[in-house]
DNA sequence: GCCAACGTTGGC
DNA sequence: GCCAACGTTGGC
C-alpha cells in the first residue's frame, strides 16, 4: 500500500464536500505528473491525506482512500465541462483518474505553517519549493509522523 | 493583489 | 529541438 497527498480548494470543493458525497471521481486533474500517479501507481485502498490548498489556513484536514481502478475522465469530453479538452478522443482517453472516498476528518487540522516546522518533515514533496503538484506520493514515515501529530 | 515557480504552447 | 511567451498554481 501506498501513500498519497491530493490538494483541494475548499471553495471548489472541500473535505466536507468530499464526507457528503462519500466517494468523489477525482476528476479535472490536467497536469501529466499527477494524471500518472493516478493511471499508474494507484491502488484501492492507498491512504490519501487531503489538503486545502489557496486558502486562508491551508492544511491537512482530513483522510480519504482510493475507491477504483483508474477510468477516464469523462469530463474531458463534455464540452460544457469546465475541464473538457477537445483533443482527449473517447478512444484514446488523455485524462485518467480514481475514485476517492472519504475516510476521516482530522481532529485538528495540521497547517502548512506547523508542516514547515518539523524537522522530520523537511524532505516533504509538499514543502518543497515551487512544488505545484495537486497529487503526489508521501512517505510511509512522513504519513506515520503526520499521524502521530493527529493524535 | 503580488509574485515566484513551474508547465505548456507554438513559432522557428 | 529550442526557447520565449503565456497561463496557472498557491502562499503570503
Amino acid at each position: 500500500m501506498q501513500y498519497w497527498l491530493i490538494k483541494s480548494e475548499p471553495d471548489a470543493f472541500s473535505i466536507d464536500d468530499l464526507q457528503a458525497a462519500n466517494v468523489e471521481p477525482w476528476d479535472g486533474i490536467r497536469n501529466y505528473q499527477a494524471r500518472n500517479f493516478m493511471r499508474d501507481q494507484m491502488k484501492v485502498g492507498d491512504q490519501v491525506f487531503f489538503y486545502h490548498s489557496s486558502c486562508a489556513a491551508p492544511g491537512i484536514v482530513g483522510i480519504c482512500e482510493v475507491a477504483s481502478e483508474p477510468y477516464p475522465d469523462p469530463t474531458a469530453f463534455d464540452p460544457e465541462a469546465n475541464y473538457y479538452d477537445p483533443k482527449s478522443d473517447p478512444d484514446k482517453p488523455k485524462w485518467i483518474l480514481v475514485d476517492m472516498k472519504f475516510v476521516k476528518k482530522l481532529e485538528q487540522v495540521i497547517s502548512l505553517a506547523e508542516l514547515k516546522t518539523m524537522p522530520e518533515l523537511a524532505e516533504m514533496r509538499l514543502l518543497k519549493k515551487g512544488n505545484r503538484l495537486s497529487i503526489m506520493p508521501v512517505e510511509k514515515s512522513e504519513w506515520e509522523f503526520i499521524m502521530g501529530i493527529a493524535g
